[in-house]
DNA sequence: AATGAATGAGGCTTCATTCAT
DNA sequence: TATGAATGAAGCCTCATTCAT
């Protein structure tokens, strides 16, 4: 009995405790599906099963929202890439094929991949929001990628390339593939090679050329 | 006094023929700098030199207005870019190496590289415009590649890869390089090599490789 | 145990009573500061130390909190003016006197003479209180300095004045300290003296000029 | 035909220019009616005959409209305060009179006596309006009655009273009648001789007692 | 008796669009 | 062709009030 109150009010309680970030989710939808600006408070509202004022019980606004929407997926996004990168220090070039066959899965399975180019859409009027995506992201994702070229030009997997011109060469197709996906929504994309590939070409072109 | 009332008369002419050409590049400005949905028509007027209700005689509202802007602005974008890569068929190399430099160039020096990040950001709203996009400028950008690219494989300055995915890869950094520099500002990418060294690691990728 | 057990459950009991005075007094205070419309029942309800629900317990709401308020403060208000008036009427003259002391010190004490202002600034939105008001104490003040002076006139301290006319006329620079002192916020004027120098001018007008 | 195009621009023109005016008068009447924060713009609107959104192309909102109303109303209450009393300087006592009969007859007349009430009733939220208030209408009205008693205690029409404390003791009246007629609305009280009697009385305090 | 999460009506304000001039 | 006053729909946000616990 007093089990069954205990449980009720935790009920209650777990519900109150998942609201943000139930609103959070809803707002991340409607940005993504509408834009910063065209997304009603209404419908991220409905989205999340709550009303309007039910919001701003839990955010100070519309901008609010955005904010905490990128705080809160911006870190585990560049985690992740850092995480599974500095895992396969033992093999740059395997890694490295790896890392673009899974991109290649999520981006097409996640919204996560959304992100950036929501992050791009608004960068010009929330400008810190943009740096913070940046250095948060960008550079550490870069940061990362360079790790394994480094690694790869010292186990001789490479040749003696710039690790950070090399990084960076492989960030432009993410890119593209995350708004070629998302965004402009190109045809026949997604059947999973293409990155792959991309990053074929790319390993080609920094790899050391053992056989003639 | 003919003379006198036809050049004022052709003074104002011109002027009134120019209109609706400033209004669009008012509001390229605006869009780029705000964002479709914040950008107010009366900025938009005011940028042009005009009034609010002055836009409304050239065109329809203001969704009318992104699409003219898009009209107007992505055919010579897309042309440009074929015209450039088709006149360097006789040595696809060098005219990959000569485009990553202009475009670099271009890129930091033009509004036009913002469009793409405008259309990006508004093509979950105007699906048509997005595939308008995508249509004209990526897959006929991505076409000239490829004919830049096949006619290097049968010259024998490319291995034998795949022209359609090698041209996508070097799609990637190029749009890098534009949200880099357009929307989340990073800072020191402006030195004019970058997007050269992602083409020359792409050239060496697909290059034959002809010192051991 | 028993005793532990009641012990707590009196000052339980206390403080339950104590409730409805407790948020009558926050209310007026916040209705003070900022103002029917502007005060919320929130900062009401916390300045009472509980929360927004527990008023309801005790009050149907906003309005019946101000309506509970005004008898809670008016008719106190009206009978202190009046006992204090009616127990000077041996010597009218020497206790229009004190009450100008007493009422420029409580003034510049008490919050209770911020609520004519109160009254006053709702009035036209809430007619019955402000008759409610003007009947239970605007009048009954009046007749008690009326009573003092019709008496003072009978005992020869002073000419035969209207007497409703002199204690009409004695309100008005009560009103005023209290505006000055509470709304308008004039600096200078809590010294003190001020009320009792009109008073003595009233006083004078009226009084039996017993030295030619 | 010329002065009929003319014409017809004018009566435009003479609107467009007349609307901050109406507007504000609009405001003053529902500022008095229900308060500052119990007006809604969209009733000042429609006794303006114009629609919500035609407000904000003249003010910035609902405060600017409180501010700008202050402003208009404040000035000409002083300064017709001031020129009646320095106009009188000939004869104190008689002005005095006479001003007391005018306001008395002014007070239930024009919507100009509500302006106190409205700026005492918003004084504790808008503290820099109720100190415009207090400088540039109490302090002049004020001082105009000190110079009128000072040349009364000269020309011997007075005793040797202290003029700051006899002009602010009849600054308490007139606050008085103010509050009486436009807030409290007390009944019977507009027969326009109160304010007399009550300066009857305050003359007779501070004039020279010549008859024994 | 008390909490605090949730509601929903309603206000202020903005801005694309219209229209008389 | 151009103006700019005016509209009115729509969005953000607040807050008095309710209710499950």
């Amino acid at each position: 009995m007093a089990v069954g109150k205990s449980t009720v009010r935790r009920t209650w309680r777990r519900r109150a405790e998942a609201r943000p970030d139930e609103i959070l989710t809803a707002a991340l939808d409607e940005f993504i599906a509408c834009g910063f600006d065209a997304a009603r408070m209404e419908d991220i509202a409905a989205r999340a099963g709550v009303t309007k004022g039910a919001i701003y019980l839990y955010f100070e606004g519309k901008e609010a929202l955005l904010r905490a929407l990128i705080e809160r997926e911006v870190a585990p996004f560049a985690e992740r890439l850092e995480a599974a990168a500095d895992a396969g220090l033992a093999d740059p070039a395997g890694t490295l094929r790896q890392l673009a066959q899974i991109i290649n899965v999520v981006i097409g399975q996640s919204r996560i991949f959304a992100i950036p180019i929501l992050v791009v859409s608004i960068s010009n009027r929330f400008p810190d929001l943009a740096q913070h995506y940046r250095e948060r992201v960008v550079a550490r994702g870069r940061a990362a990628l360079e790790r394994l070229i480094r690694r790869g030009v010292e186990l001789g997997q490479f040749r003696s390339v710039d690790p950070a011109a090399a990084a960076r060469a492989m960030m432009g197709p993410i890119m593209f593939e995350m708004i070629w996906t998302h965004a402009l929504k190109g045809p026949g994309g997604r059947d999973g090679a293409w990155l792959a590939n991309h990053f074929d070409i790319l390993l080609n072109g920094i790899s050391r050329q053992e056989d003639p």
